[in-house]
DNA sequence: GAATTATGCCCAT
DNA sequence: TGGGCCTAATTCC
C-alpha cells in the first residue's frame, strides 16, 4: 500500500546497495523466470523511482519496471546502508510487515539469529536480485516486467510529474497545474491521477487537500492557478519529508514531543485520513467518508470549501 | 479463528 | 462493475 516516497526510499536503498555489483537475478516464484533470465548475470546501472514505480536499469539497457500495487513489497537481507538514524540490518519496504522486519523508522531490528544468507525465500518471491552481500526480494507486486530502453521511456512519459524526479521543480509544476486546471474532473479524482501528477496515494491526497482547505469535490477547471500551485508545492514538501523520516507525517502543527508519539502511533500522523466520524483538528466538525471513484475519501466539510 | 480492510491499478465483462 | 494480484494488520465474532 505504498505510495510514492515509500517507492522512492526503494529505489535508495537499491541505489545504494545493489547498483553497480552485478546481479544474480532468479524467479524463486517462477512466474518471473523468463523476464528474470534476460538480466540475470548483469550489471545493475540505476534504480529510480517515478511516481509509484520502479526503474531498475541494466548494463543492456534492458529496464526492470516494478509497480507494487495493494500489497506489494521489498524484503531486504544481508548487507544495507540504513536510510534512517539508528539504521537496520533487515527490513521490508512496501506494504508494512512485521514478520522478520522493521516498520521503517522504528528503528533497529536484527536477522534473526541462525539464519543463514543468502535466505530461503519467503512466501511468493516474484523476482530476487541478489549480489555477494545483498539480496533484494520482491513479493505480490502488480507489475513486474523488463522492457527495452524505448519501452522504459514510454512509461515514464506516460506519467505525471513527480517532485522527486525532476530536476527542474517549477516547469515539473507548470505541467501539473496545467493538467490539473483543464478538466472538469473532481479535483479529489485529479490528484490521484498518475497522469496529472505522479506518487500522490489516498492518504497524500485527503492530507494535501485539507492543508489546502479545498473541497475535494472542487473541479479542476475552477481550481485557481495559484491554488494548484499550492498543491504543487506541498506536495514536493510532503513527498521528500515522506522520504526521509520513512513514513507519512502531515501534522506539521505537533510539537516535536507530539512528533515522536507519532512514529509509534498512525493515528496521529494526519488531518483527515482514516479519522471518519473523529473531530477535525482545526473546526471540531466530524470528519466526512465517502466514496470517490472507489476509493475513500475523507475530507472536513467546514474547513474545505 | 474468520472476516474485513488497505497507502493501487489493471483487465475482462 | 467486479475480479485479480497474493499480503498482513485489524476488526469482528
Amino acid at each position: 500500500m505504498p505510495e510514492g516516497h515509500t517507492v522512492h526510499r526503494i529505489a535508495r536503498q537499491l541505489t545504494q546497495d545493489l547498483v553497480g555489483r552485478r546481479l544474480a537475478v532468479s524467479s524463486p516464484q517462477g512466474r518471473f523466470a523468463a523476464g528474470a533470465a534476460r538480466i540475470d548475470g548483469q550489471v545493475l546501472v540505476a534504480a529510480d523511482a517515478v511516481g509509484k514505480q520502479l526503474f531498475c536499469t541494466f548494463e543492456s539497457g534492458d529496464v526492470l519496471r516494478v509497480h507494487l500495487g495493494l500489497y506489494g513489497a521489498w524484503d531486504f537481507y544481508g548487507s544495507l546502508t540504513p536510510l534512517v538514524q539508528g539504521g537496520y540490518s533487515a527490513g521490508s519496504m512496501g506494504a508494512p510487515r512485521l514478520r522478520r522486519a522493521v516498520r521503517m523508522g522504528e528503528g533497529e531490528r536484527d536477522v534473526p539469529v541462525g539464519e543463514v544468507f543468502p535466505p530461503e525465500p519467503v512466501g511468493q518471491v516474484r523476482v530476487r536480485l541478489a549480489s555477494d552481500a545483498t539480496v533484494a526480494d520482491l513479493r505480490g507486486p502488480s507489475a513486474c516486467e523488463v522492457l527495452d530502453p524505448a519501452g522504459a521511456a514510454a512509461a515514464i512519459e506516460r506519467l505525471g510529474p513527480d517532485p522527486a524526479s525532476t530536476d527542474d521543480l517549477a516547469a515539473a509544476g507548470d505541467v501539473m497545474v496545467h493538467r490539473l486546471t483543464s478538466r472538469n474532473v473532481a479535483v479529489g479524482q485529479l490528484l490521484m491521477d498518475q497522469t496529472v501528477v505522479a506518487g500522490i496515494g489516498n492518504i497524500y491526497r485527503a492530507e494535501l487537500l485539507f492543508r489546502a482547505r479545498l473541497d475535494p469535490h472542487t473541479p479542476g477547471r475552477r481550481v485557481p492557478t495559484d491554488v494548484a500551485r499550492v498543491l504543487w508545492d506541498d506536495w514536493a514538501v510532503l513527498l521528500a519529508d515522506g522520504i526521509e523520516r520513512g513514513f507519512i507525517l502531515t501534522r506539521e502543527d505537533l510539537a516535536e514531543a507530539q512528533r515522536e508519539e507519532a512514529v509509534a502511533d498512525s493515528t496521529l500522523r494526519h488531518w483527515v485520513y482514516h479519522r471518519a466520524g473523529e473531530p477535525c483538528l482545526v473546526s471540531g466538525t466530524p470528519v466526512v467518508v465517502e466514496d470517490m471513484a472507489t476509493r475513500k475519501l475523507y475530507w472536513c466539510p467546514t474547513c474545505q470549501v
